[in-house]
RNA sequence: GGGCGAUUAGCUCAGCUGGUUAGAGCGCACGGAUCACACCCGUGAGGUCACAGGUUCGAAUCCUGUAUCGCCCA
């Protein structure tokens, strides 16, 4: 049976076997209900989105997580990995529509919503099942049962209840600011979905006349310059504003100026945001400044500012796709039509801008243009120019102290100080108890960690500069907001009064009348003209009297109007009757994933899963998700479930092609997942990847075009070579193994009659245990894979296995070498299974077919495993360590060096067997003859004699090992013998001269440590006798 | 503009809290169809640790600065 296993690995049938086994023994399955001491080990999906399918990016990332995962459930913790996609909003609507455009010539606003809504549900079932495809061909062992979507109704619910108490809190709110507008989407981005780039344009400078010339030094000013980089925001502008340092401030300050094109009259103000002019400045905006401002509050966020500081007027001149309009609060357009306005309207902004500074031109108004290099924000999606725009949305203040909140502030850890009885964060303007407090104060007092550390920074700097979070999005493809709104007026009657019959229902009145709302429902009341927030839920029974008659917002929002059973459904029959209307954009996706950590596991339900389950232990990721998903991740988590969702976030390199650029589709240098794996199997990719992972933040795999067997011509990296190469020798070595193993008797081994390659293996061994269990520990990829690299492939398969080849064949030591072969070879499988799970998976069913039982009686008991995935993880046994042994063999395996550089380098055949013998100490004398046969057998040597005071035989070559003067028996080649003698000579000599510099300086001596002295010494006695012997052998050579 | 990282062999990278004769894999050269593996085995060559200062008895490692490349944030 065992002479069935191939000779070259194959990937396909084992990584098929292993599934299948996998899933009939349901192992990935977290239970809820076991009752385990050593307790869980959870780890949630950071949900791809379900824009695209999965790049290496995402292997490197689920890698790293099913290692982690697939150590610990071996370590004996109930682990649970749940998966799951997310919906990505503005994304996958973005490419949903780029495909209709292009299949059917459709835009989105040719659907209805729900048709519209339907295709991307479609494609976002597509991409799912192709995203969890891939994470199970690469073996990630999720829950797969658990399986959720952002948008499915475990989600939904969770997203519904926290919107419901965040408004109930006060925390959301309705706000007329400037955002980020992607005029391409048609919605609003929040900052960190808005990127910089940098963008080779122009300052136009622009003369705006004075109403009536104003007389400076004794000449008559008519007109004043303006510079902008966006001309036909011009149409808006309010006001000029110049620096009151100015010197020409006193003149000017005060007058009005008639707006080109437009005609409108506007201001001339003082602010001190304005730059000064300075030709010679380091400062950029000081050589570009003219010292005048032109400030159109509606269109830019610093007029924004100024706009608010004095007061003026926003006019709104573009349309949300980003035209010429006059229809979305150009407030005086009435006395602006009929001028040379018109021509522009309509104009997209960049062809408004080319038509206003052509105007300009002509008439004699545009006084310079000039280069200048900036940086522009681009939406993430559509990557057009972002346009700062004035609008309504939907924020979640981020700042603001939450009375109740959830999680524990009794023993806040970290430094605070308190200002008009709120608590903040020393240094900050962060409240405690603010949703951002609530993310930081946990990374403060040390119950959030990031590794490496220094990401710490990034998060801490993100939260403390937080502002308030826009959530709405004016897309389709989302959670749509749970809120009706009717614009109403009131008047006369009380407030509560005047509610109930707008609301239009009865039951009610007496919460209402109690100041208190059911948990269904809640509602906020915003008066039209100034957007003051009213609170008749404070005052039910004030009247409304003169004052505040009027036009009032109502916003109601329902906790769950689908859930049939809630009063909720019957809130919304009644608020549908009294023509309320849902609002129509969705939630940021950040708002849904912001809950995945306990929206996955069944929150608000109190449920066994979030018992068992929250928090969970880690979040691994890549860097960009520190502020978009982390952050808020805590936030949420606190707030919801009243503590944080992970203690640790892993942070991981982010994989670049051989020239140092991200893989992206456009480069056309990006690997699919599923190509790596047909190429080199999916252990091979897994080990590649892991064997990169070190701190580093970015990491290079050179790709390269490759064909599969099938024909098929694709991207791979040679890279992956490393892990294939890898896999294969695993399997070849455990064939060897197990072509040996047949008959292996537990009962037969006796750890007495063990030699020394044994004592040494297990040494070996024992010390690969702890450094691969204590570098998993601490996040470490690299260092773990690499020792058990090194110690399969150079300590047991270079050494073990080829010692142990003729033991197998004496009946006398056969039962002790199996055994010690087969405990060896299972350690090694449970080791690298985290890493390579399909491969070590076939390994050990066949072991478990030819070996059962693998313990070594005496020493280690090993319970049965039907699968690896549940064996134990290799215990550490630290009576194993031996350095007496280890040094012995270190000894053993110079020497077979030695013999072997002389062979080649003689060019003697290596079948030719040689005669050797060796002159050294006679301490070392006996290592050399007690493991005599070690040497034989691998530098194939056929007698071999030490002594203390042998004499190099004629015709001898001579090796200086450590102590030892090794004479390689009829090796006639002076001429070849001086020169490998004189190179070793200078090596050695290389080596004493630093040490002896150093020793023979005073201040080495006097001021290092003596254990660092004393152990220099040695090393120098050491190399002297060396050489000394070297030297003597060359003399005999003449 | 702020923050972070990288710069070590031809290539991709280790080298941790300073003390090694600076390592690995690939590639290269030479030898090898030996009965686990040629996706292999054996042996070897190959490095002013980006540059300039400093701290120290001692620096690839710590500090300062410079250069180049890259990422994140504004």
């Amino acid at each position: 049976m065992t002479r069935e296993i191939p000779k070259i690995y194959d990937p396909t049938t084992v990584e098929r076997q292993a599934a299948d086994l996998w899933e009939q023994g349901r192992y990935f399955h977290a239970d809820e209900k076991a009752n385990n001491p050593k307790g869980t080990y959870t780890v949630v999906i950071p949900p791809p989105n379900v824009t695209a399918a999965l790049h290496l990016g995402h292997a490197l990332n689920n890698t790293l997580q099913d290692i982690l995962i697939r150590w610990r459930r071996m370590q004996g913790y109930s682990t649970l990995w749940m998966p799951g996609t997310d919906h990505a909003g503005i994304a996958t609507q973005t490419v949903v529509e780029k495909r209709l455009l292009a299949e059917q010539g459709k835009r989105r606003t040719d659907f209805a919503r729900d048709e519209f809504v339907a295709h991307v549900q479609s494609w976002k079932d597509e991409y799912e099942a192709r995203i969890l495809g891939q994470l199970k061909s690469m073996g990630c062992s999720c829950d797969w049962p658990r399986t959720r979507f952002t948008m499915d109704e475990v989600c939904a619910r969770a997203v519904r209840a926290n919107f419901f108490n965040l408004f109930r809190d006060g925390l959301i709110y309705r706000g007329k600011r400037l955002v980020n507008w992607d005029p391409a989407t048609q919605t609003v981005l929040a900052d960190d979905e808005v990127e910089h780039q940098t963008v080779q344009g122009f300052f136009w400078y622009l003369k705006y006349p004075l109403q009536t010339p104003a007389m400076i030094d004794g000449k008559a000013v008519e007109h004043i310059t303006v510079a902008t980089t966006r001309p036909e925001t011009m149409l808006g502008d309010t006001a000029v504003a110049m620096n009151p340092a100015d010197p020409r401030a006193k003149y000017l300050v005060g007058k009005m100026v008639r707006l080109p094109i437009v005609g409108r009259l506007i201001p001339i103000i003082a602010d001190e945001h304005v730059v000064l002019p300075n030709p010679d400045s380091d400062d950029e905006k000081a050589r570009f400044s003219t010292g005048f401002l032109k400030v159109t509050p509606a269109h830019d966020p610093d007029d924004w500012a100024i706009g608010q500081r004095h007061d003026l007027a926003v006019i709104n001149v573009m349309a949300p796709d980003g035209s010429i309009s006059e229809k979305y609060g150009w407030t005086d357009w009435e006395n602006i039509k009929n001028t040379d306005v018109e021509n522009v309207m309509g104009m997209d902004r960049f062809e408004a801008r080319e038509a206003i500074v052509e105007w300009f031109r002509q008439e004699n108004l545009l006084e310079d243009v000039r280069d200048y290099a900036h940086e522009i924000g681009h939406s993430y999606r559509s990557h057009v120019p972002i346009e700062p725009y004035l609008s309504d949305q939907w924020y979640i203040a981020v700042k603001k102290p939450i009375p109740n909140v959830k999680c524990q502030m009794s023993n806040v850890k970290c430094e605070t100080q308190t200002r008009d009885g709120v608590t903040y964060i020393k240094g900050t303007d962060v409240p405690v108890n603010s949703l951002a407090g609530l993310a930081l104060v946990p990374l403060l007092d040390g119950r959030l960690k990031f590794y490496p550390e220094r990401y710490t920074k990034n998060y801490q700097g993100w939260l403390e500069n937080l502002r308030d979070w826009p959530i709405s999005r004016q897309l389709w493809w989302g959670h749509q907001i749970p809120i009706w709104h009717k614009r109403v007026v009131l008047t006369e009657k009380n407030w509560t009064d005047e509610l109930l019959d707008v609301l239009g229902w009865d039951s009610q009145v007496e919460t209402i009348k109690k100041g208190k709302l059911d948990n269904d429902f809640n509602i906020r009341i915003v008066r039209v003209d100034d957007r003051v927030e009213v609170n008749p839920i404070d005052d039910p029974l004030m009247p409304v009297i003169k004052e505040t008659e009027g036009e009032y917002d109502i916003y109601v929002c329902l906790r769950d109007e689908t859930d049939k059973a809630s009063k909720s459904n019957l809130y919304l029959k009644t608020l549908e009757k009294n023509g309320y209307k849902r609002d129509e954009d969705v939630l940021d996706t950040w708002f849904s994933s912001a809950l995945w950590p306990f929206s996955t596991m069944g929150w608000p339900d109190e449920n066994p899963t979030l018992k068992k389950f929250y928090p969970t232990n880690v979040l691994c990721t890549a860097r960009e998700i520190i502020t978009l998903w982390v952050s808020r991740m805590v936030m949420m988590g606190q707030y919801c479930v009243g503590d944080i969702p992970f203690s640790d976030v892993y942070i991981h390199a982010m994989i670049q092609d051989g020239q140092g650029r991200k893989m992206s589709k456009s480069l056309g240098n990006g690997i699919d997942p599923l190509v790596a794996i047909d190429s080199h199997g999916a252990d091979a990719m897994r080990f590649t990847l892991a064997s990169m992972t070190t701190d580093t933040q970015d990491v290079r795999m050179p790709v390269a075009e490759l064909e599969l067997p099938d024909g098929r011509k694709v991207n791979s990296s040679p890279k992956f070579d490393l892990g294939r190469n890898f896999c294969n020798k695993l399997w070849n070595a455990s064939r060897f193994a197990m072509m040996n193993l047949d008959g292996t008797d537990a009962d037969a081994f006796d750890a007495s009659r063990m030699d020394i390659t044994d004592k040494w293996i297990l040494s070996r061994l024992a010390k690969t245990i702890v450094s691969v269990t204590q570098g998993l520990e601490t996040y470490k990829y690299n260092e773990p894979l690499n020792d058990i690299y090194k110690f399969f492939w150079n300590d047991f398969c270079d050494w073990f296995l080829e010692w142990a080849k003729p033991r197998m064949q004496e009946t006398a030591q056969k039962p002790v070498a199996q055994n010690v072969l087969a405990f060896v070879l299972d350690q090694i499988l449970r080791l690298l299974h985290p890493f390579v799970p399909f491969i070590t998976e076939g390994i050990f069913q066949n072991l478990n077919s030819i070996a059962p039982h693998r313990g070594l009686k005496g020493l280690m008991p090993l319970a049965p495993a039907d699968s690896i995935m549940v064996a134990a993880w290799p215990a550490y046994v630290e009576s194993w360590g031996n350095p007496e042994c280890e040094q012995q063999i270190e000894l053993v395996q110079n020497v077979v060096r030695a013999v072997r550089d002389i062979r080649s380098r003689y060019t003697i055949a290596p079948a030719k067997p040689l005669d050797c013998s060796a002159a050294a100490p006679a301490a070392v004398c006996n290592i050399l003859l007690s493991n005599a046969a070690l040497i034989r057998q691998l530098a194939n040597v056929a007698a071999f004699n030490a002594a203390p005071s042998l004499e190099k035989p004629n015709n001898a070559a001579a090796a200086i090992v450590e102590e030892v003067q090794l004479f390689v028996h009829d090796v006639i080649d002076p001429q070849a013998e001086r020169q490998r003698l004189q190179k070793q000579k200078e090596f050695v000599e290389k080596g004493i001269k630093p040490l002896a510099a150093k020793l023979s300086s005073e201040n080495f001596v006097s001021r290092a440590a003596p254990e660092v002295v004393e152990q220099s010494r040695q090393k120098l006695k050491e190399l002297q006798d060396q050489l000394a012997a070297i030297e003597k052998h060359l003399a005999e050579l003449g």
